[in-house]
DNA sequence: ACTCCAATGTTATTGTGTAACATGGCTTGC
DNA sequence: GCAAGCCATGTTACACAATAACATTGGAGT
């Protein structure tokens, strides 16, 4: 059992579940999930944190699946285009969705004491922001939504008051 | 006559008003706006654009100011934290407040075909994921919001449609 | 004058991300 | 079968972003 967000979860078949909709949805949509990018999508997967494109490539390499940066970066734009990974701006990182197959604005809460990344919906488009965005005329494609702070294990304990 | 948001605007003032308003602040709050962090400020005014650290080092650089990276991060970083400053993280740039005084959580939006950025307000922590937040128990201390899409002069335009 | 502290100068390094080009392997039309 | 094309991968080299660590300067306060 690992973190899901900020709650304890069933973290083996939330592997193997996410893994085979990925397939089930590439076969479907015909894209090819291919070893590294499937490689890529479980470790992000297993180790259930925000990454960077460095520590997954290390991964790789040990395993002698790729040692370049791009061999990393190609897997994880597949990824991200397809909707399996989002990109965490703030931390340069990359992290596996958390609601696979919904089409979604994610957003996210980041604890700047422990790392974690819990993901929720944004539909910020429908904010504030939205409103903002049409008395402009501008047009909203994609949106990058991420609140820091503390999580509640963090705040608990005291950590970084 | 340049853009602020995505609207003309008389530049020249904007740019001195709002130094004058920086320096008054900082005098009230005890801050010290040095020539170079003055001088960025002026740069990312002047520019009215988001800009690379680099690309402010370049300028500081052919006069004389400071050739060296920390020069422009350390600048950088004093008038983020002033509140005189935001960074882009998607752009990995920087960009003059446009609401300097008032405390509050910026958002953007950035016009992926011609780069320019308006700057509105967010108040994020009151919408979807505010309550997101609250039912995880997650404490926000700041926000990132930054909105993709093309700007109202690029859409007529039909660039990059 | 001495001390302290904040700001700056400088060197070097780490981290993040791409451009460009070569190779391999599968598919598709002939 | 075979050539052409396409997509993914391998590899080199580089560009851009950020920081660590240490030396130096210069004013404020005593
Ligand atoms: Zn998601
Ligand atoms: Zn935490
Ligand atoms: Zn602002
Ligand atoms: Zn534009």
């Amino acid at each position: 059992m690992a973190l899901l967000g900020f709650e304890r979860h069933d973290h083996d078949s939330c592997v193997s579940d996410t893994l085979s909709a990925a397939e089930a949805h590439c076969a479907e949509a015909g894209l090819r999930l291919t070893p590294v990018r499937r490689r890529v999508l479980e470790i992000l997967l297993e180790r259930h944190r925000a990454l960077g494109a460095y520590d997954i490539l290390e991964t790789l390499a040990a395993e002698g699946l790729g040692s370049q940066p791009p061999v990393a970066y190609r897997a994880l734009d597949f990824l991200v285009k397809a909707g399996f990974v989002h990109k965490i701006e703030r931390l340069n990182a990359y992290v596996a969705c958390a609601h696979p197959g919904d089409s979604h604005a994610p957003a996210f809460m980041i604890c700047r004491s422990c790392d974690s990344v819990a993901e929720a919906q944004a539909s910020l488009a429908a904010g504030a922001l939205g409103d903002a965005a049409k008395a402009a005329g501008f047009r909203i494609e994609r949106t990058v939504v991420e609140a820091e702070g503390l999580c509640p294990g963090c705040l608990k304990r005291g950590d970084a008051t």
